[in-house]
DNA sequence: CGCCGCAATTGACCCAAATCAAGGTGTAAA
DNA sequence: TTTACACCTTGATTTGGGTCAATTGCGGCG
């Protein structure tokens, strides 16, 4: 019952969220929806909390830490590099995300922070223990897996096929369905990364995303909403650009 | 003991290849290779053989049937399609891969006999019932779902930021790859696609993937093999251009 | 053998998006 | 309020790869 609640100095490791289970904002969205009380306890008890800030590289790789982390709060990018410096983002995670052990194929994938970012983090074969006893957490962990592929395989037809127009359209289709709600309904999505990061994700140049999204604006399909938000008037007409279809 | 040999008349049933695992070609490639004896034999009792020709849609979906399957022999194209037709190929199968439940995200995928294929059927909710009692199966699948995971993220990056010429390099050097071999061995890979599939996995089209390969074969670096091969006499050479450092 | 038909190659031209180049805007600090 | 800086937008120009259009090459077959 003491449980990790009161370890303050130790450099980064954060007292900010009450590092309790029972109040965990992620818990029903993260692979911990699965566990029991018993097992969230045991679970528990081999975590840590860490804060990145924005910019900030979160290796946990190749670092003989090995470790992965579900995400509390905050906005990660999980990127390529080709040798001379061009990026391709693979994908963002959000609050509930699970980031899992970085394997690279031919070319290592790296996380940095967007946003400030803090993460509960699990000794990597620690996890892989409580798989073995824990089957329905390996289940869990492999529609995780499941669902990220489907996602990949998505985003290698936009970057192969589709045009910068449907490219941007997809990319706020994207965010509308990680807030989920409803179609029909105009709904507000935060937009926590730059034009540049945008354009890294979607295969294009920042000043392409800049000038798609003038466009979209223009044909009051997006509302800027503060600084960092977007409100998406009719979610079905962007979707319908994004699928391809749009006569212009 | 009789088995499944004898099942001739049958539409599409192979007597081809002797069903028995024993004689499989593509058993220590394929997850079968983590089974028992004991355990393959209850496996071959609920398997089915099937032949598809070239050109053949391996529809396995959203009909009822629902049955995933090993490949004994030949190419499996899996795609993805735009209302309009454009089409994104997202991967190739061949002999010993897993032709796993074509989960859909946005965009459903397709399978298609790219050769003569030769496919080991299993119903899918019998393999996992038994990924249940065989948790080194489980574990197998999940390890392949990860390595086909980074393989699409890694053609991510080359979908998103490669040039052309690094492209058709990558996919020389991931046939290379494929066939396995040695690096600096002189090697001769199939290619038994045609060039238009080719574009459609690179996210180009037909016209530009000869031209690089032209390119590429007056470069020295590809020498046509009969109708539907290459001999790569420089398989590094390629990897560097396929990561993007050649200076021309 | 020679003809057919399709896939692959090659050439000429074009265009969507990249590149290059200013400006504008918001915010945070002085 | 002014300055500073990072990010974003917009415009002008270029270009890599797409499109359109012939050839060429080759395996199958009468």
């Amino acid at each position: 019952m003491g449980g990790v609640t009161a370890e303050t100095g130790c450099l980064r490791l954060t007292p900010i969220r009450a590092s309790r289970c029972a109040v965990c904002g992620v818990r029903e969205a993260s692979f911990c929806a699965v566990l029991s009380a018993s097992e969230l306890q045991q679970l528990h008890a081999m975590s840590s909390q860490k804060v990145f800030e924005p910019g900030e590289l979160i290796v946990e790789e190749d670092a003989a830490v090995r470790q992965v982390a579900n995400v509390l709060s905050g906005t990660i990018k999980l990127f390529k590099l080709l040798p001379d410096g061009r990026q391709q983002i693979t994908g963002f995670l959000f609050g509930g995300d699970f980031l899992g052990p970085m394997l690279s194929g031919e070319y290592a994938t790296f996380a940095e922070a967007v946003t400030r970012v803090e993460l509960c983090l699990f000794d990597q074969d620690r996890l892989r223990e409580q798989m073995d006893a824990w089957p329905h957490l390996e289940r869990r962990l492999f529609e995780d897996a499941t669902a990220t592929l489907d996602r990949a395989l998505d985003w290698m037809l936009l970057l192969g096929r589709k045009t910068a127009t449907e490219r941007v359209a997809s990319f706020f289709v994207m965010l509308a369905d990680r807030v989920a709600s409803r179609d029909d309904v105009q709904l507000t999505v935060d937009v926590p990364m730059s034009r540049s990061d945008i354009a890294d994700y979607l295969g294009l140049t920042m000043e392409t995303v800049s000038r798609q999204i003038s466009h979209l604006k223009r044909q009051g399909l997006l509302e800027p909403s503060g600084a960092h938000a977007f409100t998406l008037p009719d979610v079905p007409a962007l979707r319908r650009i994004a699928g391809g279809n749009e006569p212009n």
